[in-house]
This record gives structure tokens, sequence and C-alpha cells, in this order.
DNA sequence: AGTTGACCTTTGTGTTACACATAGGTTTTA
DNA sequence: TAAAACCTATGTGTAACACAAAGGTCAACT
């Protein structure tokens, strides 16, 4: 198949599956005819498991190795393995990252809810320059 | 006040400091004798309001839209609160897909606790051409 | 046959938020 | 006074593509 049903196939765009073969992460081969990219189903696998990959968190980059081991006849089993067992510890500092900006988030749109609008009295500068963190009812009004 | 001087009160490279003075996020004046950068205290409370932001998800261009109005004399309350708003959602969905690949790994890490090592035993592509997702135990033998 | 539209090619640039290297001037310190 | 530590500007690299340009190719319709 060529670029674009490739990239239907895999719910990608063409651009991506170029970017990939340039990568060397999938291979084609050349029509001769017309200097076309003929992709097969092994592309499209490949494809599909970048897009998984990606999504947990791994660089092209660690596919690419991943890639290469299994292309090598080793088992990425292992390799696998460790860089989730790096991964989930990363991906917890994260969520616990996100829970608290959230809840920082919350908090200041609550707070401003409770008064009227704009209030462009007097310090602009509100809430901005201050620390962010110490407050979240920076945008009272002080008189 | 000279770059690496505000860069360590910030917590920050002199690059970083660097950086947001070329795109106009902070402000320096020049000492005629020697060309150098002179930083004031505003200069120091914007870096560690952008570092916030950034935290928070901001890009620096949203954060120079923030500056923008805040130096134009108008509130910038309004535009953060939307900011704000957009994001709260948005974060929530990136902690649930975290939460989601967390589940997964672990998953994963759990199967493959439960069998020996590297299991190269004839299949080696493993699991990983093969679609993730459907399964957590992929890498087992099926001799 | 000719032409249109949809496809393909390569190459180069833009994106984000810096990090780092280079080459050279300055200031501080031992 | 000379080295160490600092400053300057400019340019390049990073990740994973997106997008545009300029041009070749293919299938179909007139």
């Amino acid at each position: 198949m060529k670029v674009s049903e490739l990239a239907k196939r895999a719910q990608v765009t063409a651009e991506t599956v170029r970017h990939y073969t340039r990568q060397g992460l999938i291979h084609a081969t050349r029509n001769p005819l017309n200097g076309y990219q003929e992709y097969d189903s092994v592309a499209l696998q490949r494809v599909r498991f970048i897009q998984q990959a990606r999504e947990l968190g791994f660089s092209l980059k660690h596919v690419s190795d991943i890639f290469e081991q299994s292309d090598s006849g080793d088992s990425p089993c292992p390799m696998v393995r460790d860089l989730l067992r790096q991964k989930v510890p990363e991906t917890k500092r994260q969520i616990a990252q996100l829970q608290s900006h959230l809840a920082k988030m919350e908090a200041a749109l609550e707070a401003w809810d409770e008064m009227e609008d704009g209030v462009p009295n007097g310090h602009s500068i509100c809430c901005l320059i201050e620390d962010w963190q110490k407050t979240a009812t920076c945008c009272e009004g002080d008189e």
C-alpha cells in the first residue's frame, strides 16, 4: 500500500508515516515505475505499535531501540520492562503534579466566582506578579 | 542585578533569563559601561510568575498575552480566568489518560513478574508488533 | 487526447522552550 | 597580572511532526 492508505489504516497522517520512514522506524520498498513508497502489513503493525508506545509516553528513540532489539533477533521484552519500570513512578509523579495544579486552578476559579467580574480597580497587576501559590484570592479588591 | 544573579534568585538558568528577555517577557536596561543587562525586582517577580504559570501548563505566549494586558493597564484577571476555565477540563483529561496508562503499565509489569525473565523463546517480536492494548500477557511463551 | 483532481516525491521551514557551543569582551580575585 | 568567572551575540540542536513549495504521476471524465 501507499503512504495515504497506510496512514488511513493506522489513523495517522501521511506526514507521520513519512516521518517514521525517514527515521527508519518503518520500512518501505520503492515502486520502480514511479518511485512511490510501498508499505506492507508489518509497517502497518509497527505504526500502530508506535502510536501505542507514544501514548504510554515513549519517545520515538525508545521505539527505535525496541525495534532494533527485536530486529536483531533479541527479545525486547526485558528492555520494555525496564522502560516501564522507570515510567511508572514518573507517571505517578506527573499525575500528582497535575492533580495539585488542578486543585489550585479550581480554588482560584471558585474564589473568582465569588466576586464580581473585572475587578479592574487599582492594582491591575493583580494576582499575576504576586506569588501565585500563596493565594487564590489575590484578585480581591483592597478598598 | 545581572543575568546570573536574577537566574539564581528565580531558580532558573541564565539561559532562561536571556530567553525571556529576548522574547520580551522581562525587561532590562543596559549598563552603558559594558553593555551588560541590568534587571530589577520586577523582572524577578515576573520570572517567578512565569515559572508558576508554566507549571500550570501555560505557554510563554499565554504569559506574554497576560503581561501585555496588565502592562496596558487592563486587569488580566478575566483573561486568566478564561484560560483557567479552559485548562481545568483539559487537565482532567490528562489525568484520566495518565491514570489509564499507569494501569496498563502496572498490569503489564505484574504479568511479566509472574514469569521467568527473558522469554526469548521463539517469537521475538513478542508483544511489540502485536496490539499492545489487548493483552498484558503477550510475553508468555507459546510452547 | 487532453485536462482536471487527487495522489506522490523531495526539500525546507516553523513550532516550543530552552540548552549548549562558539568566539570574544569584562570583571573579579588570588 | 593572569587566571577564573562572568558577560555579550549568534547560531545550532532538541521532539515529533505540520505545512508549504515545486514538481512528477495516475485515474477518470470530456
